[in-house]
DNA sequence: TATTTATCTTTACGCGCGTAAATTTTTAAT
DNA sequence: ATTAAAAATTTACGCGCGTAAAGATAAATA
């Protein structure tokens, strides 16, 4: 290690005993060289202190070993956490990854997929903003890199989608809070920013409907990611202008749910499915910090690791296949009913 | 826009009729062509759908525009947020942003450094893991790039360090408890991965002995980042065992308040200020997730957009200076009291 | 051992851009 | 109008690597 410096391919190959294009093809791939080269470029490198200069690999190459992730908003956990499993995913599978969050803001998102255009990425994992997205820019951004999307469906962009089952999710549990208590009315917002609260709030009115309750939608104001500001102030009032026809609210989202669980608190009403308990809550997403709310907070699970699995699966397939999908795949996976004390 | 493809610079110079050093030297700083020049570049950008190629940039710089953000683990709300204000001013400089998360993990935050290398950076962020980083690696790499330290210190490595005044806070907000109710005992974990809990739990000993109150602490056991997961398992036996010698807790940060609170109100501890509360429980960092427990949490809260701009503000000018620093230096921004229901 | 096949070496070119030096053109100052 | 200064152009080289082609060498097969 305290050999003369290597300053390039070349002076690292003579170093070596070996070719320059020989050594290219080792950090290309190692177990393209026969055992023998492999062992001798290794045993150099042990000695001296050479990595290959990524940007003139990236300039050569016509496609790079780089992925992007997007996501929405990461200063919320549950996107920190999808994430967190997919740069380890994809990292496992010898890519590198460029993570990037679009703080909400749909002039960000387009900020971040002109950066990754930039980078020349193998493949791109996109979780949108939702309604705010500009489909025809993230349509543009899709025709030319392979796109996966996640999480959040925008029609018929990106090579393939993988999310939650916002249906089956809902019913489940619909089913569970119309069994033990009384029926749910729906709290959201009344523009949510993400389209599976649409269709949370479909499901919600169909399942109602097909066990016979009666379905009530508190639609809220408020606009942008602040969910548990919302939640919190738009409980409060709801609260107290005692606009719920029933004791169980159904938030849309656990970060809603979070706040809601807030108002509920200062205003006095006991959350829970004791006799004593004013109120029953659930959320929807089994956020990281549900399990810490007071009380914690019964809602539905999404598999984290399962989605980031699929996506990252997805769109290597894509990337080493080299072609691009025919027909849009949608995978959907279940939610599982996750029960705590708060209703 | 729908003008035949521009491959590389060649062309585009030859598109815009301006010689291609000059417009690379656009490029480079759009002040530094003349008014007439740059408005022919700019036109010509407007109709031809030209960037310049990052990787052949780099490779030929000898400073790249990058600049790397490494923090401990970026699905704490916490550092999301710093890193988000970070990335703006830092982009807002005409910069690059790498953000980077070591997930909790000594490791990770080595490959993260590895990666930062074999990127070339200007300079880097780095708030380190703390107790489980590795100082000499860490050294190494500081003494490669220029590099500076936030929200977690270790001593002499870095160019600077910029963080909270721990202690102040601390003093701040026991001398609040005291002076309204019962002192506080001081909840913690035993073995940190953060110094800046060793630096709290300090300051608590110097004060409460300072205002002549008795101290207690609280060392729990348990690793990683969990800290919700901690403060709730442990302060549910904690209260359980009636353990706390006064009525009112001081936790060493607020993830382990808000599961001290979950432990709080599954035991039936009321918490709050009132007549009916049987605890008092205040945090430290001001959460984002803070306002949002039940109830709301006292805690002390510290500047982000602050450190945040210091931290930036200083990189850049070593950066911009191309000098090093010959004393480090260590900034320290005072906490505020945010008093909430809790405590 | 001879032959086939896989692997390596040599040679060479190109990627897209930074940048330096010498020269020409434009602009500002006298 | 003259001169000096500023900016642009032309020319040229180099960065560190990918990669292709042709020939040489080693390994595997018969």
């Amino acid at each position: 290690m305290n050999d003369p410096k290597i300053r390039n391919m070349e002076e690292f190959a003579t170093a070596s005993g070996i070719s320059r294009p020989t050594v290219s093809k080792y950090f290309n791939d190692p177990q393209s060289v026969r055992e023998s080269t492999r062992q001798r470029i290794e045993a150099a490198l042990e000695q001296y202190d050479y990595r290959p200069n990524i940007y003139a690999i990236n300039q050569n190459r016509r496609l790079t070993k780089n992925i992007g992730i997007v996501v929405p908003y990461l200063a919320d956990p549950f996107f920190a956490e999808i994430a967190r499993n997919i740069e380890n995913l994809i990292i496992a599978s010898g890519f590198r990854t460029i993570l990037l969050s679009s703080h909400g803001d749909p002039k960000q998102e387009m900020d971040n997929l002109d950066l990754l255009r930039s980078i020349k990425p193998a493949g791109v994992l996109l979780a949108p903003l939702g309604r705010a997205s500009d489909p025809a820019a993230v349509k543009a951004f899709c025709d030319d890199v392979p796109t996966v999307l996640f999480d959040c469906n925008i029609s018929d962009l990106g090579e393939a989608f993988i999310g939650h089952n916002n249906v089956q999710a809902t019913e489940q549990i619909c089913e569970y809070l119309c069994r033990t208590g009384e029926p749910p009315v729906f709290f959201e917002m009344r523009t949510p920013p993400n389209p599976n609260a649409y269709r949370r709030r479909n499901a919600y009115c169909e399942v109602m409907e097909k066990l016979g309750y009666p379905t009530q939608l508190i639609q809220v104001d408020g606009e942008g990611w602040n969910f548990e500001e919302i939640g919190y102030v738009e409980g409060k009032r709801v609260i107290s202008q005692r606009l719920l026809t029933t004791n169980t609210v159904l938030c849309s989202n656990d970060r809603l749910a979070i706040g809601f669980l807030t108002a509920a608190y200062e205003t006095g009403q006991r959350v829970g499915r004791g006799e004593d308990c004013a109120l029953r809550v659930a959320g929807h997403d089994n956020h990281p910090y549900s399990r810490f709310t007071c009380p914690p907070l019964t809602t539905i699970s999404h598999d984290y690791v399962l989605i980031a699995e699929k996506s990252v699966e997805t769109l290597l397939s894509f990337i080493e296949s080299g072609e691009r999908a025919q027909s849009r795949e949608t995978t959907l996976f279940d939610g599982k009913l996750m029960m705590r004390s708060s209703a």
